[in-house]
RNA sequence: GCCCAAGUGGCGGAAUGGUAGACGCGGUGGAUUCAAAAUCCACUUCUGUAACAGGAGUGCCGGUUCGAGUCCGGCCUUGGGUACCA
């Protein structure tokens, strides 16, 4: 008997699909094209479980759609573009160039072993000059097609280090390494013009059924879509010139007789005007700019105000004034950034109500009798009918759905206002002050201002020599990479420093994988012919911005000639992961910022030098939290197919895993065990009958029906389950050889997507023509999957008491006769008759007595 | 804070509104062996029983249904996202 040797058969098996080229993809148009892609990944530096689990579960369609006759794109790249290089270059020294090519080298060697199904004659990384030259050949088309433009938008700025800091470098409020609280800054920074698309993002969400619900639904809220009353409160006569009217919007016009302040953002106009000879306004401006930029931070910080002095006339009533405060939680960005406070029905009102003691007035109630003076906030559903004690639009008894509707029309009636939809969805950002980027492709000129860059000139790359002993963009201080010719009158001028956000590079890799070489960002008829990405496979952690943004740029693309008509939604079909997450590891450093360790330098909470490390639950496995595990490990000891098998095999796929040591031995057996079951064939007499043929081959294809419903619906555990089954019957069967040996052609088969290397082992022992990669799927045979009789449990009033075993045909009736003629049935019964029974084909017999 | 999920044996988990716990891990017992490893077989939710029978049970509280892990309402806990982590 031979043995299960992964590393040999491993090796052996991936030089045969290289030489065959197997995976190599070429357009060809007698065949259907399938286009998989996993999201790729970032080049850290090692691959860990969460990437196995991603690849193999994108390799396992892959192949699959090789095996069912497609002509399979299935590539792989690099998001090598991000901080991690640069803190690495701060940390350790060394350049983010090198760093991330060394690491791709070393990420790409430890990924071929696994013998996944990638087309390697693609492959690119973002930080390829030329991948983001053509990028940047992109900036300068979305540019002149009006999609991108410039506006102020706040950062995180770190008043000691002088420099802007990313979301995750504010910690508590201060900046990670200076200690120094954090405040809001404003720069000016280039946009792409998402917004004006948020209405057609949202309708086509409907479209895209092979999406997960939750991610449409996701996005749904991201874009926040609603509608409003938008219309100005007139200010009395103390308010600064040009600021007569404050423009306010509400999803709530029905209660604006509940209406008890106006609020507005600190960064609003007439904000800014007033803190000129306001000292106090000034300082309390200030105040609302510390802290950070998140939507967390901002919206979790105490409520403060302040009162402006100035009042502003009720629309309804002119003679009844409000009062104008700056609150720190309006934010500039949604809506006007102007608000009229209704404390009685939203609960952040009613709280800066009660801190400000301003009036709380109801205009609905939940009953005609209540009292209509409140202790907290009364917010029901939109749905929910309520009596308008106030009303001014509507019937007094009806939902807040149509009281809106109602008060927007009497406002549009009474020339007050006028009913528009808005989305919460905000301009994207694209510049970022690092180094490690994509050079945005404009010149700023003194005579002609910004202009973009010629496309001649492309790629601007990134220069080489450059440091990070100093915090900040070391474009802004490198000698001589700035200075460069106008390209409009010749003179003198200025580069951009600023360089893009890294998701510009992964929000087009997809389009660029059908023609990765090209000089031009695609070629027409690859991208129509590849595309759409038939699955795209990733973790759900990408489920709005990423897919938004991906979503935007294919819309930016077609406008702009870069993609067809077709590709204006690029994942027709989207699978979200689980995250694979593990324990994180802490210990401080002497200024008692956290310091976090690999597990594999930790062993029982304790670090090799003894010293004892915090525990924080597990989380998705980050580099920057370092916690993450090493699949080589398995590889080296098991083989690929023993990780691949068990990374599919524990979990189902869109629910994360805590990633534990255990389990792969099981696999590895279980694989053993298959290769014995061929190898116990191969040795049998050919001619050699025996008893259970029909069983087995009934098994067979059951096995056959379970694991194609299994991969094509992403149950690649419950597939596996089916064939721990299938592989156990053949391991007791006393069938005849053909049985057997079509048998376990067919489980070779069937684990292939999974386990490939030791299926074509299997396949070539068995003599199998040709490759099992390539051979075609087998087919279930439906008359083999009915079983001639069923077990039907009996249930009493819905609880278990007994079963049948009855024909599968058995009519309804025959059935219902023979349940209530058991013993379970009759016992129950005492002499009775049953009140009801239910009669379930095939699947159950309720009786209610 | 807000948006989206998830919660089932000792553990990972299975279950088109229809026998809760498939399959795997771990555990217990057995076969094989001089012995062990490996392999194979059986049992393994809790409670209860000599064995049956019976009872309870899918985070918590309530509801819909002949029947709820699954649907609805309200909570709790954990995870993801929250626009400069990728």
């Amino acid at each position: 008997m031979t043995e299960y040797t992964p590393s040999e058969i491993e090796a052996r098996w991936q030089a045969a699909w290289d030489k065959e080229g197997v995976f190599t993809a070429v357009r060809d148009e007698t065949k259907p094209k399938y286009y998989v892609l996993e999201m790729f990944p970032y080049p850290s530096g090692r691959i860990h479980m969460g990437h196995v689990r991603n690849y193999t579960m994108g390799d396992v369609i892959a192949r699959y759609k090789i095996s069912t006759g497609h002509n399979v794109l299935h590539p792989m790249g690099w998001d090598a573009f991000g901080m991690p290089a640069e803190n690495a270059a701060m940390a350790i020294g060394g350049h983010p160039k090198t760093w991330t090519y060394d690491n791709i080298a070393d990420m790409r060697g430890q990924m071929k072993p696994l013998g996944l199904s990638i087309d390697w004659s693609r492959e690119f990384a973002t930080c390829d000059p030329e991948y983001y030259g053509q990028q940047q050949a992109l900036f300068l088309d979305f540019l002149v097609a009006g999609l991108i433009h410039r506006k102020n938008a706040s950062v995180n700025w770190d008043p000691e280090d002088m420099t802007v800091l990313a979301n995750e470098q504010v910690i508590d409020g201060k900046g990670w390494r200076s200690g120094a609280e954090v405040e809001k800054r404003d720069l000016t920074q280039w946009f792409f013009k998402i917004s004006d698309y948020a209405d057609e993002l949202n309708a086509a969400l409907k479209g895209l059924d092979n999406w997960p619900a939750k991610v449409r639904l996701m996005q749904e809220n991201w874009i926040g879509e609603s509608r409003g009353l938008q219309f100005a409160f007139s200010t009395t006569a103390n308010a600064p010139k040009d600021h007569d009217r404050i423009e306010v919007y509400t999803t709530r016009p029905d209660t604006l007789n509940g209406a008890s302040f106006v609020g507005i953002s600190p960064d609003h106009p007439l904000a800014k005007a007033l803190e000129a000879d306001n000292a106090d306004l000034a300082a309390f401006c200030a105040e609302c700019r510390k802290g950070g930029t998140t939507a967390a931070e901002v919206e979790t910080a105490e409520k403060i105000g302040f009162n402006t002095g100035i009042t502003v006339r009720h629309p309804f009533d002119t003679d009844h004034h409000l009062p104008v405060y700056i609150a720190n939680f309006i934010l500039m960005d949604y809506g006007t950034g102007a608000i009229f406070g209704c404390p009685a029905h939203d609960v952040r009102d009613f709280e800066f109500a009660t801190k400000y003691e301003l009036p709380i007035i109801s205009t609905f109630l939940p009953t005609e009798d209540a009292d209509p003076k409140v202790t907290e906030a009364y917010v029901p559903m939109k749905t929910e009918k309520v009596f308008y004690n106030g009303g001014f639009a509507g019937k007094q008894w009806q939902t807040g759905e149509q009281a809106i509707a109602a008060a927007i029309d009497f406002c549009e009636a009474k020339g007050i206002g006028q009913g528009v939809t808005k989305y919460r969805l905000r301009d994207w950002g694209l510049s970022r002050q690092r180094y490690w980027g994509c050079p945005i492709p404009v010149v700023h000129c003194d005579d002609c201002g910004v202009v973009p860059e010629k496309k001649e000139n492309l790629p601007i790359e990134l220069p080489f020599d450059v440091t990070f002993d100093i915090p900040g963009n070391p474009l802004d201080r490198h000698p001589t990479w700035r200075n460069t010719a106008c390209p409009s009158c010749g003179k003198a001028a200025l580069r951009e420093t600023d360089t893009m956000d890294t998701f510009v590079d992964s929000s087009w890799y997809f389009a660029r994988f059908t023609s990765p070489q090209a000089d031009t960002p695609t070629v027409k008829e690859d991208a129509e012919y590849w595309m759409n990405v038939d699955q795209y496979i990733g973790g759900i952690e990408h489920a709005i911005l990423h897919l938004l943004y991906s979503r935007f740029f294919a819309r930016a693309m077609q406008i702009t000639g870069h993609l067809p008509e077709v590709a204006i939604e690029p994942f027709k079909a989207l699978f979200t992961q689980g995250m694979v997450t593990h324990e994180i590891y802490e210990t401080k450093d002497e200024r008692g910022r956290p310091v976090y360790h690999l597990p594999e330098d930790v062993t029982d909470g304790k670090l090799k030098d003894g010293t004892e490390v915090q525990i924080t639950p597990s989380t998705k496995m980050s580099k920057s939290k370092k916690n993450v595990v090493d699949p080589l490990g398995i590889i080296a000891n098991y083989g690929a197919d023993t990780a691949r098998w068990f990374v599919l095999s524990d979990s189902p796929p869109e629910r994360d895993i805590e990633w534990t040591a255990s389990g792969a031995e099981a696999a590895y057996k279980h694989l053993n065990r298959v290769h014995n079951i061929s190898t116990r064939i191969a040795e049998m007499d050919k001619d050699a009958k025996g008893t259970g043929d029909d069983d087995l081959l009934r098994a067979m294809h059951k096995a056959i029906h379970d694991v194609t419903v299994g991969v094509e619906s992403f149950g690649f555990n419950a597939a596996i389950a089916k064939l721990y089954g299938f592989t156990a019957v053949m391991q007791k069967t006393k069938a005849g050889y053909a049985a057997q040996h079509k048998a376990i052609k067919v489980l070779a088969q069937l684990m292939a997507p999974m386990t490939p290397h030791l299926a074509e082992d299997i396949w070539a022992t068995q003599g199998g023509t040709g490759l099992a990669t390539t051979a075609p799927w087998p087919k279930a045979d439906e008359e083999m999957l009915v079983d001639d009789s069923v077990t039907l449990p009996i249930q009493i009033n819905g609880k278990r008491r007994g079963e049948i075993t009855v024909p599968a045909d058995m009519p309804k009736d025959a059935v219902e006769k023979l349940a209530l003629a058991t013993q379970a049935v009759q016992k129950a019964l005492v002499g009775g008759t049953p009140k009801k029974v239910i009669v379930v084909p095939g699947r159950i017999v309720n009786v209610v007595v």
